[in-house]
DNA sequence: GCCGTTTTCGGCCCGACTGTTTTCAGTCG
């Protein structure tokens, strides 16, 4: 069982238990572990076997019980039990906007509402009036979250978010008296979709600056405003928070909004044990005086630990590393030396000449690209001879180019469903960067899938398993895969896993690296570029390496030209050896 | 239910805004 469905029953179980009226701390404590599970680094369940599971933060034998029930029979009684008690349209009702479970559970046994349909006619009717602490307002707000519910467009991807998260804090940077503007919660955390879009300004003068923000032109809706803080809903359909608070809180304000909120509850515990308390207004001792809060710096020199980057900030280890002084040196965009993933008009869906891609590849400041291309599989794509063709017009232009960039030539070959590659391997052997990728049966159940790539890893022609899930965020979830098995038998191959850095791919995930690094398996971040302008993209994909807590040595392509060619021709030679000596 | 150089029992992060209320509960982040 996958870390997200053992995440998804806990929380439920902490649901199920506020509605039944439950003891809230231990609602907190389910919750506390279904977030620690979600964003665990890898599959929880051979740690239930080896009995290491209680040692996760949050998880105590109890729990720890529950998810090893899970794991064995796929079911959990204590869920089961309580799910009983509770329709599960009541559950639903809880997923409304501004409805929580005091609301929920007044409307169900004070009124018999189990469903959303049935929460509708009471606010239409007038009876959910009847329930505490509800009036017009609120029933009209209901009505409206219902509303969104059904036609939820979900969660954001995080460079849309970004777009207009960067139009709104220029514009309140132009407000008088503002001093900073940052993005904090998850986007700044670059969370690969973003839920709501939170700011912070640094002011002395809230007042121009929340109407300013009430008043911004994509604005469809202003959801609350108050004097220091204001929501709003943008017609792109997105939530915006905004908080303004004076100068010399900004820096532990921006601590505090950007999150996660396991990560703050880390951190304001540890800061209480030393006698500190913090909140979004700074650091303060024991006698109330602030000893801190300008800065974010600040927040973390008061309990003790270093800097932790924001990315970091899950609450997945990351205290415990500071602690240790063990926090990785994130890999940086900077890093990031050439692109082992882009395609030319030379086959099917690419948009730009080798001579645009090799210009803007220099413009960018990258020392290589390999041109990767698809095979005969897609629509268009390149067989043998025309490959070879291609690849000498790749060579030549790296001639003439004088290598800068250098250009390597390449392959995006296509993993058939047996697992066979789509091209020769003679062939492939003659390149100097085969990309192997699947685009087609991705809803393969898993058993199927995973021995279809390993059986491609064991080629001993790929150098990079591209988008390894072929997830495409929003439209098409992940295939079945055992990535454990796929990373070990890469490791036995040495080939390394592609950081797919399309804004609507990102491929590995964050957890996906990170378990790669666990593994010991290099990762690859490329763009994917089917025309110059995407080879930008890879700084989304360095996002996601730098949650996965990526160092740029976990990262191929940070090596410079001639060691990178080395290390793939070492994997081409190693692969001749083997042919040699297992062909009778 | 979890957790502990303040505790194995008795705590559990902290604050803003709204709507419903005449002082605060609920929700959210």
């Amino acid at each position: 069982m996958e870390n997200a469905e053992i995440a998804r029953v806990l929380s439920e179980i902490a649901d199920l238990l506020e509605l039944t009226g439950g003891n809230p701390f231990k609602v907190r404590a389910y919750r506390r572990a279904a977030q620690v599970i979600d964003v665990h680094p890898s599959p929880v369940a051979p740690l239930w076997r080896a009995g290491g599971l209680a040692e996760l933060p949050g998880i105590g034998e109890h729990i720890a019980e529950k998810i090893g029930e899970l794991v064995d029979t796929g079911e959990c009684r204590e869920h089961a039990r309580l799910a009983t008690q509770v329709p599960p349209g009541v559950l639903e009702m809880l997923s409304l906007e501004g409805v929580g479970p005091k609301t929920v559970a007044a409307v169900w046994k004070g009124l018999g509402v189990s469903d959303l349909a049935g929460l509708e006619a009471a606010c239409r009717s007038g009876r959910v009036l009847e329930a505490p602490r509800v009036g017009a307002v609120r029933a009209a707000a209901i009505l409206a979250a219902i509303e969104r519910h059904r036609g939820r467009a979900g969660r954001m991807p995080l460079h849309r978010a970004l777009e207009h998260a960067d139009a709104i804090l220029a514009r309140l940077r132009q407000v008088p008296g503002v001093s900073r503007a940052e993005a904090a919660g998850s986007l700044r955390r670059r969370k690969e979709t973003v839920g709501d879009i939170d700011l912070l300004v640094a002011s002395a003068d809230a007042g121009p600056v929340v109407r300013a923000f009430t008043r911004l032109p994509g604005v469809a809706a202003a959801l609350a405003e108050g004097p220091t803080k204001a929501s709003v809903r943008l017609r792109a359909g997105i939530q915006v928070d905004l908080r303004v608070l004076p100068p010399e809180s900004f820096g532990a304000a921006l601590h505090y909004f950007t999150g996660s909120k396991t990560h703050n509850i880390a951190l304001r515990t540890r800061a209480m044990k030393l006698g500190l308390k913090v909140s979004e207004y700074g650091v303060f001792d024991r006698a109330g005086r602030r000893v801190g809060g300008a800065a974010e710096e600040d927040v973390f020199r008061a309990v003790g630990l270093p800097f932790i980057p924001p990315e970091l900030r899950e609450g997945a280890g990351e205290i415990e590393a500071a602690e240790a002084n063990a926090l990785p040196r994130l890999v940086e965009e900077s890093d990031l030396l050439g692109d082992l993933h882009v395609h030319s008009r030379a086959s099917s869906d690419g948009r730009s000449e080798l001579e645009e891609l090799a210009a803007r590849g220099r413009a960018l400041g990258r020392r290589y690209l390999a041109v990767t291309d698809h095979s005969r599989a897609r629509p268009l794509g390149l067989d043998g001879p025309h490959l070879e063709a291609h690849a000498a017009a790749v060579r030549a232009l790296d001639a003439r180019l004088g290598g800068r960039p250098r250009l390597l030539a390449g392959v995006e070959v296509d993993v058939l469903p047996t697992g066979e590659l789509d091209l020769p391997l003679d062939v492939l052997r003659g390149l100097d960067c085969v990309v192997a990728a699947v685009h087609s049966r991705l809803a393969d159940p898993a058993p199927r899938m995973t021995e279809r790539i390993v059986r491609a890893l064991r080629s001993g022609a790929v150098h990079v398993l591209a988008h390894p899930t072929g997830r495409a965020l929003g439209s098409r979830d992940p295939s079945a895969l055992d990535l454990g098995r796929v990373l070990s038998v890469a490791r036995e191959e040495g080939v390394a896993l592609e950081v797919n850095a399309m804004p609507e791919r990102l491929d590995l995930g964050d957890v996906g690296c990170r378990a790669a690094r666990a593994a010991g398996v290099p990762v690859v971040i490329s763009s994917d570029a089917h025309e110059a302008s995407q080879l930008e993209n890879l700084r989304h994909g360095v996002w996601v390496a730098r949650r996965g807590w990526l160092e740029a040595k976990d990262v191929l392509n940070t090596l410079p030209p001639d060691e990178l060619q080395r290390r793939l021709r070492r994997r081409t030679a190693r692969t001749r050896t083997r042919t040699a000596t297992t062909t009778p």
